[in-house]
DNA sequence: GATGAATGAGCCTTCATTCAT
DNA sequence: AATGAATGAAGGCTCATTCAT
């Protein structure tokens, strides 16, 4: 008896792994192919072959299309919201904003179908758009505009162009990654390779030092 | 008889018109649709519906969906190029990119649907996106980069980041009208409300000045 | 006002000859269609593209696809069954089979398409069989009786196998041209040629000939 | 262990077997609809509702409607080219063609819907015309003109004739079938009754004797 | 847990038909 | 009489989803 139980428990946990390995599978899957497609554009079909199992599988692991859909964007979301409310309630510091769009940057570059996903939200103004905004960009700009009014902003950036200034951020971020692929098309590399997203990053640490002056020290012009 | 050949003349000319409005009812709803949807995610019936006809009519007009989707997007795009080429070959001013992003903005604020085309495409790696690429951002590309080599860019902004500035100039303008339903529910207004278009026209102006100070003179500033 | 009423009855004259130059295009292409696609697989499209007229007009002149394929197969039974008639009417002679068959022949020669007509109606047991059965095949087969129980039929044709004997002339004369397509791509040559339609009726007078060896003269032998 | 693999392994045979009975359900649902309304005119739905499963079902089995006409029309072709090239390869003998004719109609005794598939193909003048002639009709008039010519050809019967005589037998058979049901509304009985189809066989033997009178023995005549 | 078979709903497209001109 | 524009009703085919194994 005890043999079997062990012979069980051992069974049961080589289950539980692969069924483990499975749903990963089928996450990763599902976000590469709705980053593409979209909701309603991406057909299950696709996400199993991508997966590598049959599509009645899914269905042992979310309920629907949609639940998948809400899966994938939860598990993209969590881990920058997570960040965002480490800043948030860390210390303020000079640069605090260049700090934050790097570990951003970080983020996406492990999750490069996300952004897609994120814009493809928004264009498509789906249900899921109002989490989103709640959930993440509502408390950046919150984040982002507390630095900017705290800090000194240059003349011709008036008060009124404030929230312009902070959705910038997610167009250099996100935007990068949602227009990868008309980049590379445009330029002749890849905008997602390693060394195109250590480009970007690099930019937007540009970007800041120049819009705002008085964040540069020596170690940064050299 | 001459009465005849004006009456059957002049009722030939009505039909025309009619199907000349229809024509243009289809473009506008396949835009709207599209730019929401994408191509395999719009409905050829939810766009009939948009534009007020049968969704057999449609077929009178364009051959597919796919034939509806490619005028949507050269009608599109068609104006831009030809403004871009108008840029190309006139003389280079000073600030001739503060110029032609305001004209590229005010042609996007009278189709604010066509950015998320370019997006969507760009996200699907659809098979139209070589076409957008060869025929709009890489002379545009070209345009802005051949302005930046030729004047002053400032110290933080080294060569191999050039191009990563050139597409911030398509994620400020395209980018604002794809994300504006995010930023809509982000912030309290309209982005794609005169007010809101006018407000990032001048965010984009603010912020080439501040990228390229020589390009401030007096009236800038105040 | 004489004069405007001359104008009006040539004019009315000229109308109706146009009306039934019209008709008569719209019966021919009707037939030629009909006869390789049936009733269901054929698109009036396809009939007013054959007629050189727009689709709307055939229903100036037909209500509806079904009342123009029934006018197809009027117009060409019609002179099958008033020759049918007139044999039966007439006096019986030696040789009332091959004369008929002849003219039958010579009749399907003028309209090689109505034969595949009545093999697509038989096929499809179509609403039309009845008629077609009753007002052509059923007196045909009466006629053909009639001679082959006065006449003397060889031996091996026993009395059960006659209505097989009877149908035997249906399949080369109707066959031939329901066929023709196959033969053609089997043999060289056109079955429906000027040349194949004689070498069928040669055939099919041979044939009795052989089947009936009492009907030989001098004549038919050389 | 073992058991296991039993298990699955009856599963999956019953599950292959079910298959293997809706495959055959649609192929001979497919062959009679096919037969009566040819390839345009069908609707995939009536073959479904035939064959006893859903519209859907039919795409788990063959890509398209035409496949499923092409594998309908392969199905039936099959047994008669196999047929031909027996008799082709072995002796010839007195009565080659009774017998060949003879087996043809036993195998269209079991596929009575076959000829009329042909027939639709000829008059269609369909994409497949070609393949039916190259595979089956021209093999079939190449033996039964190689018996002719071996053999004694009664006089009214002259050379160029014998396309015409080899067609007969085309006519007699395959048109037995397809003119079925103009027969039967026509007759009072069943062409396609076992009686009725044996009647016609031997009304074609009957023919055969009666045009080759050289082949008669004593056995034939009682 | 995984899968092949099956299906109802729905999508793109075509068709016969109508109507205003 | 003739036609271009418009449409309701299918038709072929796909899709998300279920179920038996």
């Amino acid at each position: 008896m005890p043999e079997k139980s062990n012979e069980s428990e051992t069974a049961r946990a080589a289950q539980a792994e692969r069924a483990a390995f499975t749903e990963k599978a089928i996450l990763d899957a599902s976000e590469s192919v709705f980053a593409r497609r979209g909701l309603s554009g991406t057909r299950v079909r696709e996400i199993a072959a991508a997966a590598g199992v049959n599509g009645a599988t899914l269905y042992n692991y979310y309920p629907s299309k949609t639940a998948l859909y809400e899966a994938v964007l939860e598990r993209g979301l969590a881990p920058l919201v997570t960040t965002l409310e480490r800043f948030s309630a860390g210390p303020r510091e000079r640069e605090s904003i260049r700090a934050l769009v790097g570990e951003v940057m970080c983020h996406l570059a492990g999750h490069p179908d996300f952004s897609r996903l994120v814009y493809l939200e928004a264009m498509a103004e789906g249900p899921y758009l109002p989490t989103v905004a709640r959930k993440w960009v509502r408390p950046l700009f919150a984040f982002i505009l507390g630095e900017l009014k705290s800090g000194t902003v240059p003349e011709p950036l008036e008060e009124p162009l404030l929230p312009s200034l902070a959705a910038l951020f997610i167009h250099v971020s996100f935007g990068h990654f949602a227009l990868a692929p008309l980049l590379k098309e445009t330029l002749d590399e890849d905008p997602l390779s390693e060394e195109g997203i250590a480009r970007q990053a690099r930019f937007i640490d540009a970007l800041i030092l120049q819009l705002f002056p008085q964040l540069r020290s020596e170690g940064d012009e050299d």
